[in-house]
DNA sequence: CGACACCCTAGGGTTTTATCCTATCTGCTC
DNA sequence: GAGCAGATAGGATAAAACCCTAGGGTGTCG
């Protein structure tokens, strides 16, 4: 039988390493490539074509929301697993949104991954055991599916929405994402109008809000 | 020549079992024991008396710190390694007042992992090279040992970093203020240059985090 | 299938802001 | 009273944002 290829997504290299020492563990399962942030992670997936990506959600330059967005629709073939601390029913929900095969606490007993790993590549949607009465309860009726309020923006415009609230100038921006400074400036203007927020302060606090980007460094 | 031996601390099984993972592939060090929180680790040192806890700073129970204070006390044939995300003066601060031997950043490479642990084992302080810069200004006095980084800012500065942080202008600024756009831009410049924050994303982040305003509208 | 909406792209030209360097006045300290 | 830090502000220059316009691509809906 085929191994599982795994592509590792966290922007803390001594996470990853462990994760993937962890994972070397696993008979069946390998790490095929390791990526830093969102969008080197979509890089990796079109180059090696892992069977799944297993990221963690905050991230610079593209949270792991949002690349599991992209990654999802751009790659059939390839299914994520959000690997995160929080149980908080918003970031599951969000994460499932997203597109998400998976979703995985931290605090989860190390055969969880191995199980977690081994069910999405399988096609299955696996949830940590802890979270999953959330789901449930909402699956239920019981609790509130609430809109979010990033669904008005497109793709382009969350991405650069973050790049902006992570304090990147256009011209840095258009640098990063391989664009022109005007199409930069283009969605930037956008987002604002969608979004009536118009001047950059204001970006930052709605994107900090929303979990786009975090106050801490 | 004897293995170093190694407490794990941390209430993520997942991260446990990875670091776990990744420890042993180190020659001359091994993980002895592992600890879910605090209290569980000031148990498993007094019953394996490891050369190293390694332990990361949130936990139930009892935090890193915390317990770093008692090991630190209680067993001095002990060194302790905090392992954090936070790159933050105050975190480092507090670590080492509690009496840490070394500081390692969770964005660390694989192998300042390996040196901060045989460091540390040797009585020596292990500092991530990230946020060795930090601890070297506040022993030159160049920085603050308060524990509120606003307390860097002169009155005048604090109050136009919160009208910037609210999203107005340095010209709606100094109408606000009834001043010079001149005079604003001045002590913009020298508040930016005092916390080295040099974009508006960043000083928002900053003023957020130290509730000098609120993402909330 | 064509009309239409929406997204991503990006150029030109203008205006607004930020930045760099400098300077005066005040009050406090050694 | 010399020195220092804070508050004030001007001039010149560089940078960024803003306004307007527009083509190519994709998808939807009568």
């Amino acid at each position: 039988m085929e191994k599982i290829r795994i592509l590792l997504v966290d922007d803390h290299a001594l996470v990853r390493a462990s994760l993937k020492s962890l994972i070397a563990e696993f008979s069946g399962i390998e790490v095929v490539a390791e990526a830093n942030d969102g969008l080197e992670a979509l890089a990796l997936v079109a180059k090696h074509k892992p069977d799944v990506v297993l990221t963690d959600i905050s991230m610079p330059t593209l949270n792991g929301l949002e690349a599991t967005r992209r990654i999802v629709k751009e790659h059939p073939g390839t299914v994520v697993v959000v690997l995160s601390m929080h149980t908080d029913e918003k970031w599951v929900q969000q994460a499932m949104r997203a597109g998400a095969s998976g979703y995985l606490l931290k605090t989860s007993p190390p055969h969880e991954l191995k199980l977690a790993l081994e069910s999405v590549a399988q096609g299955q949607i696996f949830l940590s055991p802890a979270i999953s009465k959330q789901v449930v309860d909402v699956y239920l009726g019981r609790a509130s599916g609430k809109d979010d309020p990033l669904d008005q923006l497109t793709p382009r415009q969350r991405e650069i929405l973050q790049l902006i609230a992570e304090g990147h100038a256009s011209k840095r921006i258009a640098q990063l994402l391989g664009a022109s400074v005007k199409t930069v400036e283009s969605h930037r203007a956008s987002l604002m109008d969608r979004l009536d927020i118009h001047d950059v302060a204001g970006l930052v606090r709605f994107a900090i809000r929303h979990g786009l980007v975090s106050p801490e460094e």
